[in-house]
DNA sequence: ACCTGAACACCGTTCAAGT
DNA sequence: ACCTGAACACCGTTCAAGT
């Protein structure tokens, strides 16, 4: 009898007979930093919180790099990026908005698993192909291939830069709230205001 | 005799016979991550790097997290941004620009260590202070406090998220340029660009 | 096929001791 | 005063083995 099916004690781990996969292990992780922290996950507490051995997690994932881009794919999945590229929207400026906005949520929603998407590596999936679709899209509605790029990379810029610091100034205190001099200048109700500020900047720009 | 006074043999590690101190265990640790990347500096490398004991290095610095503290601090010394706090500008445009563009110089000269300050948090020092500064500064040209926070927030997202991706992919590839696909989003010439165009949105939108 | 403990090569840091 | 090695409590991951 493998030691995964013997009863766990209640409460001290997930209530989870459910068999180990990669889905299992990557809802558990995020779950885990979001609850937890980041910092705190490792490959043995992760185990631990699906009541099974740290070498058992390594049938499923190749390495905590592959962890970490399986956790990046779950959270866009979750996300409205993906439909986002193929719906239809009659100007650039309504798309990009709702892009960039998609994304904010994506941060409120998961604030603590967040900066491994923030930091994910641009040239490598998902972010790259999400970037092109997004691109291709853009073109769709007037810009020019350079234009979409410019206007994504600033906008995606901002974003980041933004929704990063708040995301890790909400993690580090523990309240929801943050400490009182970073909500001078990142309240996240204000970030839509900023967008909107580049946004029109653009808009000027490009005529 | 104390084995930090026998002769290193040469080009092993730096050529320091020069006593350790806190500011000498900080100049190393930046050359070194400039040099090796940030993922290789632990206090085992860096003390190898200086020929002296691991432990001799808690004589100067507390934890390695006070290391990147001092690490901090001497990266913002060496560049424009103490200056430009100092220094009279006619109007909020002109010293928003230069304020970021000194940000800009600091990480293409310290593309390595930029993420330090990137991701320090912004309510401790010395970040906290010299948003205040800068903040003040700015209520000298004539914006409003919220309206000083508004910009210097909004500026500071758009260039920490530019920025710092740029400068995680410098460093990913060994070479200058990066992978071909972010080079179209996060070419560092595109940099100013995308900051002319927030600072004409704010024009726009404070009227 | 699925799961696992022991072991290896690392970390940061404490402690007790050297000169 | 300044420096240090040994040791501790961690990591991710390899390997050889269990069912």
């Amino acid at each position: 009898m493998s030691p995964r099916q013997v009863a766990a004690e209640p409460g001290a781990q997930l209530d989870s007979p459910a068999p180990l996969s990669r889905d299992a292990i990557t809802h558990a992780a995020i779950e885990f930093i979001e609850h937890r922290g980041l910092e705190r996950l490792t490959m043995r507490a992760l185990a631990q919180q699906l009541g099974c051995g740290t070498m058992s997690l390594y049938r499923y994932v190749a390495n905590r790099d592959d962890l970490v881009g399986a956790i990046i794919e779950e959270l866009v999945d979750r996300s409205d990026l993906p439909e986002l590229a193929r719906r239809r929207f009659k100007n650039w400026q309504e798309m990009s908005v709702a892009a960039i906005l998609a994304y904010k949520d994506l941060a409120v929603a998961y604030p603590g698993s967040f900066e491994l998407l923030a930091l994910a590596p641009y040239d490598a999936e998902p972010v790259s192909s999400h970037i092109e679709r997004m691109a291709t899209a853009l073109q769709g509605t007037g810009l020019t291939e350079r234009q979409a790029y410019e206007v994504l990379g600033g906008l995606d810029a901002y974003a980041t830069g933004y929704l990063l610091v708040w995301a890790r100034a909400r993690g580090a205190s523990g309240d929801a709230s943050g400490p009182a001099a970073l909500r001078k200048i990142r309240d996240i109700d204000e970030f839509e205001r900023g967008l909107r500020v580049f946004v029109a900047g653009y808009e000027a720009t490009l005529r």
